[in-house]
DNA sequence: TGTGAAATATAACGCTA
DNA sequence: TAGCGTTATATTTCACA
């Protein structure tokens, strides 16, 4: 068992983590060369700093993202569900029903009226009404629906640009 | 429901972009033999393709998922915020601030009652707080907004797993 | 589709401030 | 303790046959 080399706790990160992370979550297929390069760091260095935060559970994985108009679905809706009844197993049911659901980008669980905000992407109006009668207002806790068009959805600054 | 041939890009996607696709946007750091294993390809034809579709702008990008909690943002809201005057400028401007606004994770610009949702994370209540009152509420075409905590956060099924 | 050269990643080590 | 430079080894990528 290799002792660890004050590997970075999940606690206490520092200014340089951050920059790094800054730059995986714009691009992870970054070599380490060239992510070394431009924190000024050596390549050892940057390579044992981003394993350490892929061990401490920082960096959960990476995705490839996708444009979804290019693949046939270039319309995107925010669908608001209320449920009638809020028992714990008719949430959790419903809420593993709902992300399942083809065409879910995220399923956002919330405080408040709106219990679900589903995100989702179709291929048309048409589309966009087959999945809520389809697959949100079959199920029966489900009270109601309301269905609001996206017109663009942008990445936001995220937490890494702060002030440190 | 029929897809329309229409919107498709220069080569047409097959099954089997689709399914290289599914693979990537799960884990884009697979390997590329891996990859090829896994779909039953030859190697070279399997990296043939996955950079076709990068070409073919299907594939935007890859980017790290990180653990927000960790990185010591464990709440989530999502703030609705309506305005009170909608000329293109007015809108513009504030999307763009408001996408910049430090911990926003993404930026909804929607039709209907609410102009856009926003969807962050934060430090505890009181970096919410200070959140609206710092980024939102201070542009004065903002009419009014309204924050709802997040309880979860799950990925959808997204627009691949469906019935070819 | 297959192959081999070049690039890259990984892990270990001693050294330095 | 954290960073650096180096080494050796394994793996991956990519152009070309």
């Amino acid at each position: 068992m290799q002792p660890d080399r004050g590997a970075a706790p999940a606690g206490q990160l520092d200014d340089l983590d951050r920059r790094l992370l800054s730059v995986l979550a714009e691009d992870a297929a970054v070599t380490n060369k060239a992510l070394a390069d431009r924190l000024g760091l050596a390549e050892s260095t940057c390579a044992y700093r981003v394993r350490a935060l892929r061990e401490a559970g920082v960096v959960t994985g990476t995705r490839a993202q996708l444009d979804l108009a290019l693949l046939g679905y270039p319309l995107q809706a925010i669908v608001k569900v209320r449920l009638g009844s809020h028992t714990m197993a008719n949430v959790n049911q419903l809420y593993a029903a709902l992300a399942a659901a083809p065409g879910v980008i995220q399923a956002f669980h919330l405080a408040g009226a709106d219990d679900f905000h589903l995100h989702v992407a179709v291929e048309d109006a048409a589309a966009l009404r087959d999945f809520v009668l389809r697959h949100v207002t079959t199920h029966r806790v489900v009270r109601q629906t309301e269905t609001h068009l996206v017109f663009e959805v942008r990445r936001g600054a995220g937490v890494l640009d702060r002030p440190a």
